[in-house]
Formats: structure tokens, sequence, C-alpha cells
RNA sequence: GGUCUCGUAGCUCAGCUGGAUAGAGCAUCUGCCUUCUAAGCAGAGGGUCUCAGGUUCGAAUCCUGACGGGAUCACCA
């Protein structure tokens, strides 16, 4: 059974050997550039001519008046017009009989399936353990997914995988604050989800923090640091904010007792690990109720406190090979100013790992559990420049997997009041988000009724994938590499260029569907322009798809998909399709609507968006 | 200050491997539900594609510069 990809390729090679027998010059095949006709030109394709006459000496008139008779005579094509430089045609209906064919032949996965795949590693999501998960990492999931299903769907073999940073300062002010205030308290006990309860103990050691360290600014000692201490001209209020993680470090008692509980921790001490244990589960499980009512998972997840001492033998290894060097105090460091990067420490003096030795261990130690061809970092662009020295450094060590890391930069996401600030409160909490879209959903479908006659099982998760639907294409549809405003208001939009919107369409084809019996395949004898644009659109879309998957980019999908159901409410508001003319029409526009649905929510699932049946 | 990045309608965004008259949605205004789900369709108004040069038959798109926003430049993560 012919692929669309073979049928368009028929119409390449068709023009391509008139072209060569009018031509005194070798012309390659992928320099034809044909492209859907613009609608307001009533033919089915266009040729762009300017390229091709400028390599003929010709002008773009005549070659197109030529090649356009030469085609007719072939009988290759039904008719034709020249504009401008611009060859406009339209096919003979064998060229949509054999198009339907193989839309019925072939499922849309095997229209799609890429010759040369690959094995790729996705990291995403990458949690910290002492906040809950916020609006930043609903983009980072949203995206994380939907490249896993994209690459997926196009035959690669993809698995995910996300790190998380369950060590450090932060998730010792948790669990001091818990300690010293706690009571007790658990996240069963007061019926809080359990990630937002160790989240609520981090804000509070923040808060008694701050309290502490006003009382300390305006007793003796305080006042004293600061006039010893502070730069000329320098302000009361620059000071004690410059001042504050020194502050910390070195005379808060908070401080000093959280810092005490991180070298514990490191020490190995029973009660601090178990304690550590038991709030960092609060936190996974609260994650993993997050992560369900996204609908996404992991197939492998890393902590970085099995992970933070992997890269010393790598660091060994840069030494001997000469690709590091160590400074006096035994701090180690790469030069990489050549690279047009700085100089960028590795090991601290005392011989104790940082971040990035951490990320050059696990990015071997990845390598040797998973071996794939590609490994896909998504993380925020605030981070380009560590990711930049991150592979610089791999690809001097001359690993071998070091041409196939990928960081996909996506922009942060900003309110339409400037960017999240959690000192400010301003953090857009995802699980409040996720029912806020729900919720909106309910209040809609409530005023439309058409759920009235379901369970209420099937009625809420009706609304919550029409709700989910709202949030995950609106944060899709932009571009990752832009930073992006979102607005939450319009996130519970359900109109326009929406999920529901495209969902609404799906759910009308359904709702035909439903009413007919027996379909039996059919092929049309007139295929109405209105047909044509959807079909045009159901022959690019392995091409859209495709290229979505090749730039790591879901947001070209969620437009293709836009377009899609928009032609389609279009071509349903002006088109009879169980009241056709005929029943020869009726049979085949129920068909070409069944496929049409077939690729919408095929497109939909690759954005991690599920399609109900009614709504 | 160095490096990177972005600048398209009142707002949020497509378009960017150069092609026809720069497109959507929201918001504003006007029509269309006795006819397959009106979360829909049709229409109106709204643009110096930040600015200035350059390359080209042709530039929102490529190059240079300016202006304006953002990120980043720790022996933090």
């Amino acid at each position: 059974m012919k692929k669309i990809h073979d049928i368009i390729e028929d119409l390449h090679r068709h023009v391509h050997v008139v072209l060569t027998r009018l031509s005194d010059q070798p012309i390659e095949i992928n320099e034809l550039v044909i492209t859907p006709c613009k609608k307001e030109f009533a033919k089915d394709f266009t040729l762009v001519l300017f390229g091709l006459a400028k390599k003929l000496r010709k002008n773009p008139e005549v070659l197109g008046d030529e090649l356009g008779k030469a085609l007719m005579e072939n009988q290759s094509i039904q008719s034709y017009e020249v504009i401008k430089g611009f060859l406009n045609f339209s096919l003979p209906d064998q060229f949509w009989i054999d198009l339907v064919n193989s839309l019925q032949g072939n499922s849309v996965e095997e229209q799609i399936k890429l010759d040369k795949t690959y094995k790729y590693l996705i990291e995403y999501c990458s949690p910290n353990t002492n906040k809950p998960l916020h609006l930043g990492h609903v983009r980072n999931i949203l995206l994380g997914w939907s490249v896993y299903l994209i690459q997926k769907s196009l035959g690669h073999e993809v698995f995910t995988t996300q790190v998380i940073n369950d060590r450090g300062i932060a998730i010792c002010k948790s669990m001091l604050a818990w300690t010293k205030f706690g009571e007790g308290q658990t996240p069963e006990s007061t019926g809080i989800k359990s990630d937002h309860f160790v989240g609520d103990y981090y804000v509070l050691f923040e808060t008694k923090f701050r309290e502490e360290y006003l009382t300390w600014q305006n007793s003796e000692e305080g006042k004293l640091a600061f006039e010893n201490s502070k730069k000329a001209d320098e302000s009361e209020a620059d000071f004690y904010k410059r001042f504050k993680n020194e502050y910390f470090s070195k005379i808060s008692p908070l401080g000093q007792e959280a810092s005490e509980m991180l070298r514990q921790w490191e020490r190995g001490d029973e009660a601090i690990i178990s304690l550590w244990s038991r709030m960092n589960q609060w936190v996974y499980d609260g994650f993993e109720k997050t992560q369900n009512l996204l609908g996404v998972s992991f197939d492998f997840s890393y902590y970085e406190s099995q992970t933070y001492l992997l890269g010393k033998d790598l660091i060994q290894q840069g030494l001997d090979k000469g690709v590091f060097q160590k400074s006096e105090d035994g701090a180690v460091f790469v030069d990489l100013t050549d690279a047009g990067l700085d100089k960028k420490f590795l090991l601290r003096s005392d011989g104790t790992s940082i971040y990035i030795t951490q990320d050059l261990g696990t990015a071997t130690q990845r390598h040797l559990n998973h071996g794939a061809d590609r490994y896909i970092y998504i993380v925020a662009d605030e981070q380009d420049y560590h990711f930049q020295v991150l592979f610089e450094i791999l690809r001097r060590l001359e690993v071998p997997f070091s041409d196939g890391l990928y960081h996909l930069n996506y922009g942060m996401v900003e309110l339409p009041t400037g960017r999240m600030k959690s000192r400010e409160g301003t953090v857009v909490d995802a699980d409040d988000l996720i029912n806020e879209v729900i919720r909106e959903a309910s209040v809609m479908a409530q005023e439309r009724g058409e759920l009235e006659n379901l369970s209420k099982e099937d009625k809420d998760k009706v609304i919550s994938q029409i709700g989910l639907s709202a949030l995950k294409y609106q944060l899709l549809k932009v571009h990752p590499k832009k930073r992006m405003i979102f607005d939450p208001t319009e996130s519970v939009d359900l109109q326009g260029n929406t999920g529901p919107y495209i969902m609404n369409a799906y759910v009308r084809i359904q709702s035909i569907l439903r009413k007919t019996e027996n379909l039996e395949k059919s092929q049309p004898n007139l295929i109405l322009q209105e047909e044509k644009d959807l079909l045009n659109l159901l022959i690019h879309y392995p091409k859209a798809i495709q290229e979505a998957g090749h730039s790591l980019d879901p947001s070209q999908l969620a437009n293709y998909v836009y377009q899609m159901a928009k032609d389609f409410h279009k071509y349903y508001h002006d088109v009879r399709i169980l009241n056709a003319e005929t029943q020869e029409a009726k049979l085949w526009r129920l068909n070409l609507i069944g496929i049409f649905s077939n690729y919408l929510s095929h497109g939909m699932s690759c954005l991690g968006i599920e399609m109900p049946d009614r709504m």
C-alpha cells in the first residue's frame, strides 16, 4: 500500500521528468518547491518558479507556461494557471483517489514512521524536594512529555528520566523547621497534600530566619556590623541585603543549625537520615500525584544523593589527559577561554565535588546504564551557560556520546505582572492551576449540559480532560525557546485557539459517527474544494510531525493541529454530512471525517492531550 | 562591561532553511441556533514586522550596526 510520502514523491517525479526535458541544465528533484496553493487562486498546488527560472535563464512566466503545457499533455495535471512566478495547478482525480486509498490503507503511525531511528534518553522535570511543583515545572513537564511522545510515535526508542535534587541545604531548612515547629504534625494529621506540607515548612524556615535577621539588624551587634563593614555610600538596606548570605553562614543560629544538619546528613547520622527519608518520601508522594494528574511518568529516576559523588574519576582522567589543571590550593579547573567560555572550577580545594562535577558524573553514568544515541536535557534557558560548559568539557574528555548531547533550553514562564517570585508569593502552584482549569471546565460543561446523561465518574473524567487540554495546549502552542507570558485567566479560556476548540472538532465528528452504522469504505466520485483542503492537511501531516520531532518543538505540531481543527469547523458548518445530497456523498464524507479524526486525535495525543467522545 | 537571546495588531502568539496582498486567538463591533454539539461559523475595524544600512529579481525572514527587554558570567545549585 502506497504511503502519502510515496504519492508526494510521485508528484515531484512527474514534474521533474517534464522539467528535465525542457532544460539543458541538470536539476535535482529536491530543488522543486511544491506547496499547497493559496486559497484565493483555486488550484490544488503551487510550484515556485523563480529558482528554476534563474537556473535555466528563462523568464519565470514563460517557463511556467511551458511546464504547465507539457504537464497537461502528459496528463500529470488537470489544469494550471501561471501567476507571476508561480505555477498553480490542479491534479487529476486519480491523484485524490490514490491518496484516499493510502489514508484508508495505512494507520497514522505507519504514515509517519521514519526509516532511520535512534535511541533517546529524555531528562525532564528534575525538581528540588523542598517545594511543590510550580508553573515553570509544568511547562517543563509538558514539553518533555510531548517530545517523548512525538519521538516515540516517529518510531524512535525513547526513555524518560528525572534527576531529583534531594539533598543540600534547602531540604535541611524544611527538616529543621519541622523539627523545631512541627509538633509532630504530618500530612495525614493535617490533611495537607504531602509535598505542600514539606514546602510549608521551607517557607516557615524562611519566615523565621527573616524575623531573626531583622531582630539582629536592630541589635548592637548588627548595627556595629553595618558601621564596620559597609562600603562607601552604601545604604543600610543595601548592606543588609548583601550581607544576608554571610549572616546565614556565620552568625545566624538558625543558619548554623541548618548547616549542622547538612553536615550530619553528610556524615550519615542515622536520626537525620531517617528524618530526611521520611520528609523526602512525603515530597515524592505529592509529586507523583501531580505528575499523575498531568498524565506523565518516568522510566528512571536519578537521585542526587546517590550521584553527587560521581564524577571524581572523570576529574582524574581529565587531569591525566592534561585537559584539566590544578590550582595551588588543590582545586581543579579547566580553562575554556579559547572556546569563548571562561575558566571553570570542577572540584573544590578541599576535594569535594560541585554541581558540574556531579553532572559530568551522571552524564557518563547514564551512558553506561542506557547507551542512548541522543541525550536530551530539558532545562530552562537560564542554564544555557552551564550546559555549554558541560558539553564542551565532555567533548574535551572525548567521551563517545558527546555528539548526542542536546540541551532543549525552553524560556522561562512569566506572569502578566512579571517574573514569579517565591518571596513575593507570586509563584503559581501546579496543583492550584490544574484544579482551577478543571473547575472552569466544569462550570462551562454545566452550562452546556451535553454531559448530563453520563455517570458521575465519566462526567468528571471528561471535565478533567477538557480542563487539562486547555492548560496543556496553552503552554505547548508557544515555541519552546521563547520566553512566554502566561496569563492564568487565559489558560481557562475554552474558545478560539485553545485545546477545547480542537477537542470540539473531534467531538463533533464522533457525534456524527455515533449516529451511523456499518461504515463501508468508499471512494468519492466527487471531491469538494473544502474536502481537498482537509486532505491537503492530511498530506502534510507526516512532514509536520517529523519536523516537530526533528527540532524537538511540539509547538509546530500544536499549531498544525489547530489549523486542522479550524478547517474542519468550517467544513462542518458549510457541508452537510448526515443529510448529504446523495448516499454516495454521505458515505464518502463519513469516511473522510473518520480518517480526519484519527489524525486529529493522533496529533493531540502526541501533545499529551486525551480526547473524549463528547463534551 | 563580556557572552547569549528576544523585539510582528491594544494584549498573547504563528510565520523566520528568503517568495504572491504579513496571519491567528483574545478584546471591541455586526450578523448566523425549528437543520449533524453555537466550546462553532461569517464579517468589520486594528500593522512603518523596534530603527538604520547592506545582500537579492524579491527581506518580517539572511548580514552589519544602533536602541530597547531578558538571561547568564561562584571553589552555589
